[in-house]
DNA sequence: AGGAAACGCGACGATTTAGTCGTATTTCAC
DNA sequence: GTGAAATACGACTAAATCGTCGCGTTTCCT
């Protein structure tokens, strides 16, 4: 298994004045920009320095290491798209397969708009995968696919639920991110996310049936 | 977009004599253990050639560089999975979703059984995956889910069927990918395996009785 | 004002890495 | 046996990268 040492990767210390939390939000964009244009293999921290217009010395005053920059982008990320989704599947007044199409359309569509950003966070992953926070982050947003599930399959066992709900949730995620890959019109993204939409309602619906 | 340079991954010359095709192989082997054991970040050209007790300038006779290897890697792999998975589908014995069944439990099996070296691979996937190589590994091998899917989907349009098709190699591939990251116990993968036959079947059974 | 703490800087050290090149050795056809 | 082609070698170069450290500057509190 491979060799990676899992650093820590939170922030080195809070920004306490006005300019040093500019600074951070400068760093942050920067990251962006320095992502989605270099790539993940050309991500540096002296390049992410120079694009925020920063020296090297004060990024590490707020990031103890590189990881730290990519983990972070990482987690906002993560947040954005969660509070996206469960503002979809909270809308209970639609019946809950038409809440998932919906769902798994805007995934695709944030997925596609975002595409260059994502690729390269996803190709960086090795850097910051392994870093004790990183297990944490994945562990929280559990309830808000729980919360459907129970809706959807109410006559379920709860071993069907949670292993029926993983099984959608990876499926949106890493399919989207390997959908995104190659830029997509308009039209594919709607009859892609369509037929991952079939595919999940067709699904729940046996499960229901039992 | 990524500022990746798509050097060539392609052999720098054929073996002609019978140590250096054993060269070759060693440094393959050398290769997958040195992917495996110290992961992709730590994968070096200098590491692959000491463990395959070969000098750098020999293994830069074969491979034009690192990528070549990674990729002649993933070749080889994709080539075995993809017998694999063929004979599988081909046994018109048994009732296409038996067979989508058997297929999806020996792949999650096969995935879960290298974890360490497929995760490795994956990982330096950024590295070769521009290469013009790498698309056309990906273009071949698409008649088997081609076949497989007229035969399951018979009254079904080309565009459905070539949706339903892609849709399902993707979500195999790449969920199967993500499970295989953690390690699993036995009842995992085969609970894990059904979840995902119950879905694919029950999508395949929806599109079958439009 | 004045001192302390926070902030910001960027040259620099230490390390790692990909790939090359001139040379030595082996193979093989003749 | 002999010469040319193939093979093997490994020290070396050039470049990239992470992260630190000592020092100057700004802010803020009293």
């Amino acid at each position: 298994m491979a060799n990676r040492r899992s650093h820590s990767v939170s922030s080195r210390k809070q920004p306490q004045q006005a300019r040093s939390t500019g600074l951070v939000t400068a760093i942050l964009d920067a990251a962006v920009q320095v992502l989605a244009r270099e790539g993940a293999q050309r991500f540096t921290t002296a390049r992410v320095a120079e694009r925020a217009g920063v020296s090297v010395g004060s990024l590490y005053q707020y990031f103890p290491n590189k990881a730290a920059i990519l983990f972070r982008l990482q987690s906002d990320e993560w947040r954005r798209t969660s509070e996206l989704l469960r503002g979809i599947l909270a809308d209970r007044a639609k019946p809950p397969p038409t809440r998932l199409r919906a769902l798994v359309h805007a995934f695709i569509r944030s997925e596609c708009e975002e595409a260059a950003i994502r690729v390269a966070l996803s190709d960086a992953a090795p850097l910051y995968r392994d870093a004790p926070e990183a297990h944490d982050a994945r562990a929280a947003g559990e309830g808000i696919v729980a919360t459907f599930m129970r809706e959807a399959l109410p006559k379920a066992s709860d071993a069907t639920r949670a292993l029926a709900g993983e099984l959608i949730k990876v499926t949106l995620s890493e399919v989207g991110k390997n959908f995104s890959e190659e830029t997509r019109s308009e039209a594919e993204m709607a009859a892609y996310a369509d037929a991952m939409a079939d595919m999940f309602c067709a699904y729940l619906a046996r499960l229901a049936r039992r």
